[in-house]
DNA sequence: TTAGGGTTAG
């Protein structure tokens, strides 16, 4: 029944229902699509582990002869970035291979991803293991677990892993510090890192760079005049500000609003003579543009040009982004085929910036054309691609080209991450159809065997959704499932 | 992975 739903029915049909799984779990169709080219090995490997029960990895595994190397271990646990619990699978069977032996990236890797799903120990044993083989660790693995601890809300790990990294056998130097002070500003924990930089500003002989990540730190926060006490001080201690540093202040007014200000700030840089780049402009094209000043976004980048500077790709991608936000998606498309023809190499940005425009003025179908074009000129789509577009299809009640996208995602190299899964279970909700929950909690059974863990609010939406439309076993597999979730992130033990 | 400019919805 649901084949059908989802399916027009005049188009020839195929059952690919995921390829990467080991017995379809649901069966969409999809049309029929192009041979492609064989995928690289690691998209290979990625997919078996994906598909493997866990016990069966080393046996699945060794029925192929990959040739293991640090480059293409690497790109598996990239691939497999979004599916941390398969990822640190794959990490913990090669470690016991008899003659591979981890490089320092894939252990930083491994780290990264156990960190990110908060297994602490995890990392932490990691660490004590590549030290144990003289693979590390290095100022990079320290960068990593501070990072996963502060944006997992523990800031205060974070300093502790800085403040013990000599304990460790690595040395703390200014780089190291800045790299925490950075971290800390990044996850919004300014104050803290103020205060470990006022501590040890002298110790390690802090230069424009803190500094310029101090003045940021105040900036995000929208705390500019405390950017201003940062550069201050800076100048007062004999520092020299940068452009680094003018770039952070302007950005920051933007941020707040201060629209007055900044150009005031852009025109005192001006009169001190200040080296305006690329960077400054790119700003304010972006900054007066979002906030509704579309002709004085457009006026800074024809200033810019007439002055002789060269705009960036990513100048290019602010004025195409201001003109989709602000005015409209066909000037936003004059704009990138004025930068193809000087010449220019539209980016992922650029792309995305403009299929997501397209979507939203509901051209989908020619951001579909947008997408073939990226792929074309060697631009792989990412998972925000997709996740945009199937977005839309699905608003637009189109859910059987969503579902197409997913399948495509599934078959090739971009492999679904959390959005999707959220936006493609949100979308079995309009139709109120039974059959559309089913779909849903099927789905939400791949999502927690490929490591995602939904939110309570998605679960309690299903299970809600299946009762009332008579699902009620399937309903119960579900709840069964949600109380597991908890110890499935628990058991990859290293 | 020591700092600044372009992607994200409701």
């Amino acid at each position: 029944m649901l084949n059908q739903l989802l399916v027009k029915p005049a188009q020839r049909t195929l059952n690919t229902s995921h390829l990467y799984h080991p017995k379809p779990r649901f069966c969409l169709q999809l049309t029929t699509v192009a041979e492609s080219p064989p995928p690289p090995e690691d998209a290979t490997v990625a997919k078996l582990v994906l598909e493997s029960d866990p016990k069966s990895l080393a046996e699945t595994l060794s029925n192929y002869s990959f040739k293991w190397t640090p480059n293409l271990v690497d790109n598996v646990l990239k691939r497999l970035w979004n599916h941390g619990p398969k990822a640190l699978q794959f990490f913990k069977h090669l470690d016991r291979h008899p003659t591979y032996i981890h490089s320092t990236s894939a252990f930083e890797h491994a780290i990264d991803i156990a960190a990110r799903l908060r297994e602490y120990n995890t990392a932490w044993a990691l660490v004590g293991r590549m030290r144990g083989l003289r693979r590390g660790p290095t100022p990079k693995t320290f960068a990593i677990l501070a990072e996963r601890y502060a944006t997992g809300g523990k800031a205060h790990r974070a300093v502790k892993v800085f403040l013990s990294m000599h304990e460790h056998g690595c040395h703390q130097d200014l780089n190291s510090f800045n790299t925490i002070l950075d971290v800390l500003c990044k996850t919004k924990r300014v104050e803290m890192a103020y205060n470990l930089f006022k501590m040890f500003k002298g110790r390690f002989k802090c230069d424009s760079v803190s500094y310029n990540i101090m003045a940021n730190g105040w900036c995000l926060i929208k705390r500019t005049p405390m950017a201003l006490q940062v550069l201050k001080e800076m100048v007062e201690r004999g520092i020299t500000p940068t452009m680094v540093t003018y770039n952070t202040l302007l950005k920051g007014y933007f941020r707040c609003g201060q629209l007055n200000d900044a150009w005031e700030f852009f025109l005192e840089m001006k009169k001190r003579k200040c080296e305006i780049d690329v960077v400054t402009y790119t700003t304010m094209v972006h900054g007066f543009g979002v906030a509704g000043e579309v002709k004085r976004s457009k006026r800074v980048f024809d200033a810019m040009v007439k002055e002789g500077l060269v705009p960036s790709v990513a100048t290019y991608n602010a004025l195409i982004q201001v003109f989709c936000k602000k005015d409209s998606v066909q000037n936003a498309l004059l704009v990138f085929e004025e930068m193809v023809g000087k010449g220019y190499v539209p980016n992922l940005t650029t792309y995305n910036v403009v299929i997501r425009g397209l979507c939203h003025s509901g051209e989908i179908e020619k951001g579909l054309e947008f997408m073939k074009r990226m792929e074309e000129h060697g631009c792989k789509p990412s998972v925000q691609t997709y996740n945009v577009v199937i977005r839309y299809y699905c608003d637009d009640g189109e859910l059987e080209k969503g579902f197409e996208l997913f399948e495509k995602m599934g078959n090739g190299t971009c492999l679904p991450n959390l959005d999707t899964y959220n936006i493609l279970i949100s979308a079995m909700f309009v139709r109120k159809k039974s059959e559309d929950l089913v779909v849903a909690g099927k789905l939400l059974i791949e999502m927690v065997g490929r490591g995602f863990l939904p939110r309570k609010f998605t679960f309690n939406r299903v299970l809600n959704g299946l009762v009332l439309t008579g699902n009620r076993e399937f309903a119960n597999d579900i709840l069964r499932m949600q109380s597991r979730c908890g110890r499935i992130l628990r058991n990859v033990k290293l």
